[in-house]
DNA sequence: CGACCCCTTGACATGCATCAAAGGGAGTGG
DNA sequence: CCACTCCCTTTGATGCATGTCAAGGGGTCG
């Protein structure tokens, strides 16, 4: 069933993103459609922030009594080990809830890699609306799960796929996050660093990946930050190893 | 404060494993104690079942009507790439529960990797006993928090650290699971075959870092299945990159 | 126009994978 | 009790994918 389901947050003048139906992205993004719409309790307590290119919404550590929800931009949740390498864990896009977990503090930094807006909401205002209506804890336990689930995905692809492997099914991922299709053009909003910190690799290694990728016609690259899918079921197969038989 | 805390789970003649206070353990056990607790409940709809080494508890896509408690043994939960790769995404000890996750279907399979006893629960029973009692569902919240922080440190393994340092933090949370410290015996119940797999690495790389390991005397082999941990810190430095500084 | 930043490409180095073979340890049969 | 076999582990030799180092390219902003 084709269906499309649109997030709207009219009242904070987000237009929001259209999500597809079917296999990854419904199981992340249905419960973040049914969380949107329980959060409308918490408007009244909402604050609205900007962040420009580069600059830390939280740090690894602070005390966790807000979440988040992107409405514009780009998010970065990232973790920097004592040696200077980083590990971006994910990406968050418009729509996006950051910070949902049930920790004391966050255990991961979230920086803004586009200018990026958005509300952030105090936790016990959550725990209060929780108590008043336990559906809201079963949407939250839903959203956590499908988050989980996309991090053994993720833990899945870096424990298992070479570097052009890794960039495919990031590509694929990224695309059905942001309902882009065959032929549409793919925003990048994040740079080649980011992706390589994301996928476990440098930031040569990620260029190589395109290069090959481009060389073989299975994308196309019009500029830095966006590019052309040519053959989805190829990227899907080269993902899930299926390539290589 | 040096408290330790202990599940017992005398209705099944389980004695527990002690669970040690502190950092890691204390954010992944906490709530497993809370609920095995709250799942007394479930008791007399549990059915125990026995695994041989090897065997199947569940596969990957089956539906995900059961959950499961450890009660003796070890449990690997992996998925297999259609190019014969496998990923481990974790093991699971006596006292963990398993397939707690809200997905119509499971993620993963999981396998018996020694002699193994679970005791298993319907889900539609724990969804009856959190309608009676939203606080269940709070520490279910609690524990799939615990899981998904765990499953985002793995990743940042995965992501940043070569062979030896993801070999020393494998030991190191294993230590700190089973409350096995410094000088101890620690029980590699797991074959080599299985490490690698859950470390993204062959069975070879794990060989030959146990062999470094051993030749910089930070740990002792008295045998295949067991290990001794002769300094902690210095393998919590490398497992945490600081060693390379 | 120039400076800066990021991306891209090339040459080289290396850590890990791959391939191969030998070395235990546990269980079985003589 | 020993010899045999099987399976897993360990070690060595070699190759390759990716990391590292270095130089050049291209877009953007002042």
């Amino acid at each position: 069933m084709p269906v499309t389901l649109r997030i709207t947050d009219s009242e904070f003048g987000l237009s929001g993103r259209a999500l597809p139906t079917g296999s990854f992205a419904d199981d992340i993004m249905a419960p973040i459609q049914t969380l949107n719409h329980h959060l409308r309790g918490l408007q009244e307590f909402s604050a609205r922030q900007h962040f420009g290119r580069n600059e830390t919404i939280f740090s690894e550590g602070d005390r966790a009594d807000r979440f988040y929800k992107v409405l514009s931009g780009t998010v970065r949740l990232c973790r920097h080990a004592p040696d200077g390498r980083r590990h971006i864990a994910d990406f968050y896009l418009p729509g996006d809830l950051i910070g949902f977990i049930e920790y004391p503090d966050h255990p991961c930094t979230a920086e803004a890699v586009t200018d990026t807006t958005v509300n952030s909401y105090p936790r016990h205002q959550l725990e209060r609306l929780c108590a008043a209506d336990p559906e809201i804890r079963a949407q939250l336990l839903a959203h956590l799960s499908a988050t989980l689930r996309a991090a053994q995905q993720h833990l899945f692809v870096l424990g298992c796929r070479n570097a052009k492997e890794r960039f495919a099914e990031f590509l694929l991922r990224l695309a059905e996050r942001t309902d882009v299709s065959q032929g549409d053009r793919l925003d990048l909003t994040m740079g080649r660093q980011d992706i390589a910190d994301h996928l476990g690799l440098t930031i040569e290694s990620v260029c190589r990946s395109i290069a090959a990728l481009k060389a073989e016609a299975l994308v196309t690259v019009p500029n830095t930050h966006q590019l052309i899918l040519n053959d989805v079921a190829k990227l899907r197969a080269l993902a899930d190893g299926r390539d290589a038989l």
